[in-house]
DNA sequence: CTGAAAGCGCTAACAT
DNA sequence: ATGTTAGCGCTTTCAG
């Protein structure tokens, strides 16, 4: 069966059906040198006569030969993969974390592999199993597995937590405290007194930080803090928070993120309450859509991209066996974004 | 060097590291039958019977058996794993699609590898190259690559892209060519007589099948049709293109997407121009944003996250050999949203 | 610096 | 229905 080499896409090209891979054999065989060779040149460049190398290149080239990952998989134990798990590509959020993780991967050489988990832990878990063979190094992002469990991976493989702070476990975080400070005293600086949090899912360890960063900024600061909530971190959920804050009115609102922010401010609006003329309300995330909501939305900037760039990049160093058993996390600083939608508390 | 065995998280975990894994080979001896038969009990469940199975795979339990897919691939040349590669998961847009495609993977036991490649038709020939031998299936999602190349690619490996049209290579698509009639006809019906439309970038394929549906509905209805662009497809590109609307102003505007069409109803909100009073604004995509933005967008929503789902299945089935040649493209049905930023023409 | 040989863990004929 | 025997393509000792 003869082959038909195609010219315009990267070498020859089998007609269709027969897909025989070319080998380090028929490298070697067309080179006139052993497959171990082959392999070194590949491999290890450096332990090869620079003219033999050459050759081999040549020769690969033209032959277009593209060594097996799985093979070499086999015998290394390595695959050159990495596996980022998160609850949902489609918040904006987490897409800037994909963003970021590709991009670590793509300048190590690494092949990156998603999984979904749609906010649910027993999936998280099953995915992690699968990936668990084929990768490297995995990176959870807002985990909602269990510490034991999270730790459990740890053990067997390289992993690195993002959002999330798993003692013994290296992980990467949004910086809180500060970034809950930092709203504390714009919002005091517009002389606003007291203060309601509206709280997102119970289960997050990232609504957990914010509340308590908003108490030790508030206790300090000598205002008034009140929590509602849970709340679905929608724009619905914000919406819902509304009555609640209506039994006890603040002159401002921390939402537990953008969306919660946007949900209150419609909410707000509906009801023929001003914003910020009659309430300032704080979003958090930074978030595209804040920028075009009426009134743009003050909130905070999480370094969203540098948390799934850092986070993969350690994981590679992990796999690559950097033992770096320094267990304190890595905390990325954010930036507060003053808007339109928080204002100097009226008379 | 003793094994440590923790029950907690799905079989033995060795001491940090070593990490040897139990093999075929281990599971057949505790078992006492043939290593290829715990093979076969497996991946051919039917060839064995049904007890030794059963035992199999207690033991494999016991064991914390997990296969190798590396070394399994190396014999089936089959991997299980799918290639997603698209410009930006930043997009909502393609967020939508990685979701459906995820979800089909995770239907068919995939695991799906993510590729981003920024725009740059050479990073998407790099990232496919790479995940080339990793993989049973691509899908190509907007695809920069030439027809050439493309087709090249899906003579080597089971391949269906999206939101484009090969001739020859299996492709799902939105359907363009109702979805411009719909928001012409709308248009229409609010008494409109001229539309403006802002093309998007010149190399989307996209942007020439929107243009396309556009002049035939507009031919049909007799309506007169201009453009304007291209502009870059974000919020600032659609503000630039107001200038060029202003020159021969319209009562209404088309735009290329929903961001676009929001950088239109800001920049025109800015110069006093009311919409929809003055004039009328249509997005497409129906993301996320276009229902918070104000006034709210009227746009089109395309099936995005069926997109990925069918492209991802139909990707998969090719893999499976399922060699449907039929090379017509499939396409998914859209449905016009009409929103606040749509209104009767005035006299 | 290069060659020869022995697997990595699994599946796939071929036997029985 | 199960056991035996060869490899898949690559890396890695171990020799030379």
């Amino acid at each position: 069966m003869p082959l038909v080499v195609a010219a315009a896409y990267g070498g020859p090209v089998v007609s269709e059906g027969e897909r025989r891979q070319t080998t380090i054999y028929d490298v070697a065989a067309a080179a006139g040198v052993a497959p171990s060779t082959v392999s070194r040149a590949f491999s290890r460049p450096g332990r090869v006569r620079a003219e033999t190398a050459e050759r081999i290149r040549a020769v690969a080239a033209e032959l277009g030969y593209r060594a097996n990952p799985q093979a070499r998989a086999l015998t290394t134990t390595r695959t050159g993969m990495l596996a980022l798990v998160l609850a949902d590509v489609t918040n904006p959020v987490f897409a800037e974390v994909v963003r970021g993780a590709g991009r670590a991967c793509e300048r190590d050489g690494y092949t990156m592999l998603l999984a979904e988990t749609e906010e649910s832990a027993e999936k998280e878990r099953a995915m992690v199993d699968r990936a668990q063979g084929s990768v490297d190094a995995i990176v959870l992002t807002s985990s909602r597995m269990s510490d034991a469990a999270i730790r459990q991976i740890a053990k067997v493989e390289p992993l690195v937590v993002l959002n999330r702070e798993v003692p013994g476990v290296p992980s990467v975080l949004v910086d809180f405290e500060p970034a809950m400070r930092r709203i504390t005293e714009h919002l005091a600086e517009l002389g606003h007194r007291q203060i309601t949090y509206v709280a997102g899912p119970e289960a997050s360890w990232a609504d957990g930080m914010r509340w308590r960063g908003l108490r030790l900024a508030t206790e300090h600061l000598g205002i008034r803090l009140r929590r509602v909530g849970p709340v679905a971190p929608t724009v619905a959920g914000g919406q819902t928070a509304v009555v609640d804050w209506d039994d006890h009115r603040t002159s401002a609102v921390v939402a537990y993120n953008d969306m919660v922010a946007i949900g209150i401010v419609r909410r707000l609006a509906a009801s023929g309450v001003r914003v910020p003329e009659d309430v300032s309300v704080v979003g958090f995330d930074n978030t595209p859509v804040g920028e075009l909501v009426t009134p743009a939305l003050t909130t905070v900037a999480a370094p969203l991209r540098a948390l799934g760039e850092t986070g993969a990049s350690n994981a590679i160093a992990l796999a690559a066996g950097a033992r770096s058993r320094a267990t304190d996390p890595i905390r990325l600083p954010t930036r507060l974004i003053a808007r339109a939608s928080t204002g100097p508390v009226r008379g």
